[in-house]
DNA sequence: ATGAAAGTTGAACCATGTTTCAACTTGACG
DNA sequence: CGTCAAGTTGAAACATGGTTCAACTTTCAT
């Protein structure tokens, strides 16, 4: 994104992109601004006076660089989820198998919560106030699960059957937890609740004699 | 709740309950018409005029029985919650173990949110417009589910170290299988999420030989 | 019947906050 | 320097929609 193709400069049409390296600072701080005000206050009772305030510029200066309240959100949601996903990812990737990648992954989600819990409940407001995207992250969420999950299953690391159904399992596994572990409580270890979870993976719940059902 | 306890009916205060049936059926009106619009546009979306418009009643009359939009908000959560609970909760506690009503519970949830997604909307929406009350319906769930979990792992219907963590994954599992299957889309038959989704608890993700770890 | 309590009505009041805009400042480049 | 594009500013225009209220209607007990 963002790609410049510096030549031919003159056809550019009036968007929003900074120009100089004050404007990129602006930007940024605008932006830095917005996600630490939707992340304290929600959407909703955000204002741009609100966020301008934060940034330390005027009111106006907001509108050269975001077309509405609405674009910073969505500008915001996408650039966060990509980063849980650029985070994740490679811890996940380099586990020895696919159910350490789990315990491991849900590590470093946790630990991602904790210290960036405004973008989760950016991402969580997105449900409502940006559907369209709040789906799209978490689809693209899902579907790379589906994907890494069949491969852990030809090298038989995790049941033949995988599907769909299991991958929005895990994910919503790991959100509540996120939630409740990461946002809302910092009272139990995160190495402690990664642990746990992922005996539900390995084993389920079913008592230690009675697995062969 | 609304608990009248009928005689000294002088000392009332200037509460907003209806007390004639005209009025009851007035303040119901309001109320199903808001569950709806409140679905269909989301809280902020929502207009109490929307609302009383759907209600076939002027506007003021919102007045006579809600103190503000807000209030009206939370006594749909807090109705909603409830009704989550009776329905799943039977359902739970009648079947043969614990594991088996885990599964039939997970029927009922994604039936009920098939037949109800306004509510299931309204519940995520707390998250931002009455917090309190969200955390407060999943914490209630969550407790029900550790309770409900440590008397199976007596009769040793589960593992004997079911905790917390355990029951918000469970509850996490569902949830977003809920939104998934639920309420975006209904292209997977019930029983079949359900009965995936049980597998997990059942034996977790692990190949069918590698399960004594 | 009749009067009082309960309920209904919608225009008007009000608060809030987004967006626009024309004047002003900055800084790079010849 | 002088010039111009890029950036900055905040007052004001504008839109929205929650909430109030005083006049009116219905209901029902006496």
């Amino acid at each position: 994104m963002a790609s410049d193709s510096g030549k031919n400069a003159t056809i550019t049409v009036t968007d929003k992109t900074p120009r100089t390296d004050r404007g990129r600072r602006t930007s940024r701080a605008i932006l830095d601004a917005a996600a630490i005000e939707f992340g304290e206050k929600g959407f909703h009772e955000s204002s741009i006076v609100g966020i301008t305030t934060r940034a330390g510029v005027a009111l106006g200066s907001f509108y050269t660089y975001f077309d509405s309240k609405d674009a910073v959100f969505r500008a915001l949601v996408q650039d966060m989820s990509a980063q849980v996903r650029t985070t994740i990812g490679p811890v996940i990737q380099e586990a020895p198998d696919r159910l350490a990648g789990e315990e491991l992954g849900l590590g470093a989600f946790l630990a991602f919560v904790r210290e960036h819990k405004e973008l989760y409940r950016i991402i969580d407001e997105a449900e409502f106030v940006d559907p369209a995207s709040y789906r799209a992250h978490y689809e693209n969420t899902v579907a790379g699960y589906v994907t890494s999950l069949k491969n852990a299953a030809v090298r038989g690391e995790v049941r033949a059957d995988v599907e769909e159904v299991h991958a929005w399992a895990i994910v919503g596994m790991n959100v509540f937890l996120g939630l409740r572990y990461g946002v809302w409580s910092d009272d139990r270890a995160i190495a402690d609740v990664a642990r746990i979870a992922n005996t539900i993976l390995r084993e389920g719940l079913a008592p230690k004699q009675d697995i062969g059902q």
